[in-house]
DNA sequence: TCAAAAGTGTTCTGCATACACCCATGT
DNA sequence: ACATGGGTGTATGCAGAACACTTTTGA
C-alpha cells in the first residue's frame, strides 16, 4: 500500500539572480525540448536518486555557470495538480545569487552547455520577463520576494557584487532590488555605520567625472552579520 | 526514462502552535505504526494523487483537530536521502496557529481520533521536546524559527490567543516565542500606536488582584498589517 | 569650461529605552 | 490589611529623513 505512493517526480528550480551595470537580472534557459519547447523557463532538473536536494541544486548551478559554492537558500515548494504536463512533479524552488563577470568568465558557459534540454541561457532583466514555461512566473515572482526581504535583514546583496565596487554601485543594486531611491548621503552612513567595507586604496579609471574610490567587503564581519542580521530600513 | 523518475514519495509534516497560560505549545502524535512506533512525531500524512498540497495541510489539520481555515505557512521541504526508512520520501513543512480553546472544543478531538497512525495527540512546551520521529527535531526547529521571524514583522501573535484578551497575555505570549522580556510600560505603547486593538468593555471576572481589561484586534487593521507588515523591535 | 558623477555635515523628528508608583480586587 | 497583578507618564538618546554645495576627472 504505502508502495503506491511512491509514484511522484521530484525536481529543483534555481532563480539565478545577477546584478548588472544597473539592473537586476534572472538568467533563463530556451527550453529544447517538450513540453514547454521554445519557452523561457528557471533552469531546474530532477533531484536524482543518489543525491540530496541541495546536491541537485548544486549540480544545476554547476552545469548552468561552471561555477561551485554559489549562495543558494531554499524559497518554497511548488506541487499543484497539473502544474507539469507529464505527471505529480513537485518541484523545489531555490534563488541564488552570482557576479554576471564571474558567469561569463566561467568555462562551461565558454562551451555554451548551459543544460542538456536548453537551447541557450540568456541573462533577462528581473521586470521585463514574459510567459515562462510551467507556473515558473510564480516561482520567479515567489524567489523575487524572499530576496528582498532577505535583502534587508542580511547582507546578501554583496554577493552580487564584483569583488571592488563603488558605493554608487552598491547604492544602485540595493534600489534595484528594493525598486525604492535612496539619498546618498543617508544611504553612505548607514554602510559606514556597519562598518562592513573596506577602502581598498584604488579608485575607477578612465571614468569622465570623478572617479571614485573603490571598496570591498570585510569577510569576518559579512559572516558575523549573515548570521546576526542587520536592519536596512534606509 | 522520465517515467522511472516517479519513483518518490511527498508528505506534508504540521508544526501545529498554539499557547496557553504561559507558554508556547507544539501538537505531537504518539505514533502507533512503524516506523518509530512510540515515538512522538508531528502530525502529517502522504499527499494524496488527487490534492494539492495546501488540501493535504488541511485535511491533516482537519482530521487532528476538527478544526478548519487555520492559519498556516510553507515553512521548508526536508528530502534528505535516508530521512526515511522506507523509500524517497519529501516531506513540505508548515506551521499553524491555533488558540489552544478552540482545539479543547472540538469534536474530532473528544472523539480521539488524532490521526489514523497515532495513538495520542498532546500539546508539549515547545522548549522541553524529546527525540522525536525522523528528522522531526530538525523540522521543528525550522519551524520555530520562521515563527519566531514572523512575528517580528506581521500580527500573526494574535491568531494563538482568545477572542478576548488582556494585555498581559499579549506580552507574555509576545515573550514567549521571542523568549526575551519586555518592559509592560513600552511594550503597551507600541501596542497602542498600532492601533490594532478594540477595548471590548469587559473586565477580567473572579481574580485575586485588579481585574484587567478585555481586548479584541480589529480585523480590518489585522488584515491590514499582515500585508503590510509591521516592525516589532521592542 | 563644461558635463558628469563623487563626496561630504547638519538639523529635525520620532521612536526605543529606562524607570517607579498608585489602583482595584479577593482573601 | 495585605498580597497580587493592572495600569499609567516622562526624560534621554539614537537613528532615520530631509536637504545643497564643492570636488575631480575626461572631453
Amino acid at each position: 500500500m504505502v508502495k503506491n505512493n511512491f509514484s511522484y517526480s521530484v525536481s529543483v528550480d534555481c532563480v539565478i539572480f545577477g546584478y548588472d551595470q544597473d539592473s537586476l537580472k534572472v538568467l533563463l534557459i530556451k527550453r529544447g525540448v517538450d513540453p514547454y519547447v521554445d519557452y523561457w523557463a528557471l533552469p531546474g532538473d530532477l533531484v536524482h536518486p543518489n543525491e540530496n536536494t541541495e546536491e541537485a541544486v548544486n549540480r544545476v548551478l554547476k552545469d548552468m555557470t561552471g561555477l561551485e559554492n554559489i549562495f543558494t537558500e531554499q524559497v518554497k515548494t511548488f506541487g499543484d495538480l497539473g502544474r507539469h504536463p507529464l505527471g505529480r512533479v513537485f518541484t523545489i524552488s531555490h534563488y541564488s545569487l552570482l557576479r554576471i563577470k564571474d558567469y561569463e568568465l566561467s568555462p562551461t558557459n565558454k562551451n555554451n552547455s548551459p543544460s542538456a534540454f536548453a537551447l541557450e541561457a540568456k541573462w533577462h532583466n528581473v521586470n521585463r520577463i514574459g510567459e515562462l514555461a510551467f507556473d515558473h512566473n510564480k516561482i520567479l515572482a515567489s524567489c523575487k520576494e524572499k530576496l528582498v526581504n532577505n535583502v534587508k535583514s542580511k547582507p546578501v546583496g554583496f554577493e552580487l557584487l564584483p569583488n571592488k565596487f563603488t558605493l554608487s554601485e552598491l547604492q544602485n543594486l540595493y534600489e534595484s532590488i528594493l525598486e525604492k531611491k535612496f539619498d546618498k548621503r543617508n544611504f553612505r552612513k548607514k554602510i559606514n555605520s556597519m562598518k562592513l567595507l573596506t577602502d581598498t586604496g584604488n579608485t575607477q579609471k578612465s571614468v569622465s567625472h570623478r572617479p571614485a574610490k573603490l571598496f570591498s567587503f570585510n569577510k569576518v564581519k559579512y559572516e558575523i552579520l549573515k548570521k546576526t542580521g542587520f536592519d536596512f530600513e534606509i
